[in-house]
DNA sequence: GTCTATAGATAGATAGAC
DNA sequence: GTCTATCTATCTATAGAC
């Protein structure tokens, strides 16, 4: 059934390079988003595998080598969420609500890359300069966002005198402080940013954020 | 002129524990911001003053409580800021503009402070937690919020569901990523947030976005 | 208060057999 | 591809003289 020289064995154990592989990175993912960089240990990434720390160094090279493949693949999630992003078929308001809750659930939803990113900040990004892979593929929801700004200019809704970038530095802002920073304002201020009971809240506050932004009266220049 | 058993040599050299420990608290800031907290080496820290290793533990008692130490420095000068606003003549639109303003200013000034807290966040506030100092102060800032914010309804402005704390964390949000993600969001997207020539462009764009918020008409509940 | 020297633990990385 | 054992460097922290 499967060939001898790469065995495929979803449910087994053995020799299974991809198997092996993902595993590693699932767990260096929870390791390096727990401790950061430096306070991340090879070893024990290595205790929670079922493989050895050796087989670490003998597939990805070394420690900054396997931190830029774990962010690879959670950069990667992202992506492909905004590619599934579906918002032609909304009205400009509606597709920018629309694409600010997908922005808030994905960050909501996977904590680790928030850690992550802040962590390759500390170290300058330096992690994904080096990477081909993530040099140069942008973000698909960029191209979204200019589509509907357009219309919404068209139309006559929008007045803001933004482009996509910088819409999209708006919105991940919210989304990722609320994250990202939730330990320290949580300790400082008494309030819980994620705070399930408080979640359509924020959820709200954000969209609503951003379209009486975007559709504000202003003063003619 | 000055005592014998605490000598106050502001220019001079030798003995002056004051001095000594603002020396310390300075190269710290800069090498935890740099590095991070397990990325950071005391021995570094040490090379770059005009003390040693021994009076770091000496002084600080171990790197944890020097890390702390910086961390409440660096939060009393962005409360010193928060302290110094004055908005009292200023009408409600104005004055929140003018918070904004100042809070966009001082993290763009401290880029360390906003380093320094990304490092104590993926370290879950443990520092900030364990800190008499840190731990029941607040923010003046969210006094001087909720003053505006009540004159602001109250003269028909304002006509957003948020109170002081949620108005805080929508501005931190926005001064925050710009210099925390800086690096990532440049190389992935090719804009460097931070580029003077776009300062005003964003200081601009923070405050009326949250005017925008705070005054947009909506839908009568 | 300040220095030198070093203890004691542990990290990332690799050798080499199978 | 996988394992055990280990090298080499380095880190935090402290001992002890002055």
């Amino acid at each position: 059934m499967t060939s001898v020289e790469e065995p495929v064995r979803p449910g087994g154990r053995g020799r299974d390079a991809a198997r092996t592989r993902a595993e590693i990175l699932d767990v260096a993912t929870q390791e390096f988003a727990r401790a950061g960089f430096d306070g991340a240990r090879v070893d024990e990434i290595a205790a929670r595998t079922r493989t050895t720390k050796r087989m670490i160094y003998y597939y990805f090279g070394g420690k900054e080598q396997l931190f830029t493949a774990v962010l690879e693949r959670a950069y990667g999630a992202i992506r492909d969420a905004e590619r599934r992003l579906d918002v032609e078929h909304l009205d400009p308001v509606a597709a920018i609500r629309r694409l600010a809750e997908l922005t808030f659930d994905h960050h909501e939803r996977h904590p680790d890359l928030v850690r992550l990113v802040s962590i390759e900040n500390i170290h300058g990004a330096e992690h994904i300069a080096a990477s081909r892979k993530l040099g140069r593929i942008g973000a698909p929801a960029l191209d979204v966002i200019r589509r509907i700004l357009a219309a919404g200019r068209e139309a006559g809704l929008f007045t803001a005198d933004v482009d996509a970038i910088d819409l999209h530095a708006m919105i991940s802002s919210f989304c990722f402080f609320r994250v990202a920073n939730r330990h320290t304002f949580g300790t400082l201020f008494g309030r819980d940013l994620l705070d399930p009971a408080q979640r359509e809240h924020y959820r709200t506050m954000l969209g609503d954020m951003v379209i009486a932004y975007l559709t504000a009266e202003r003063a003619a220049g």
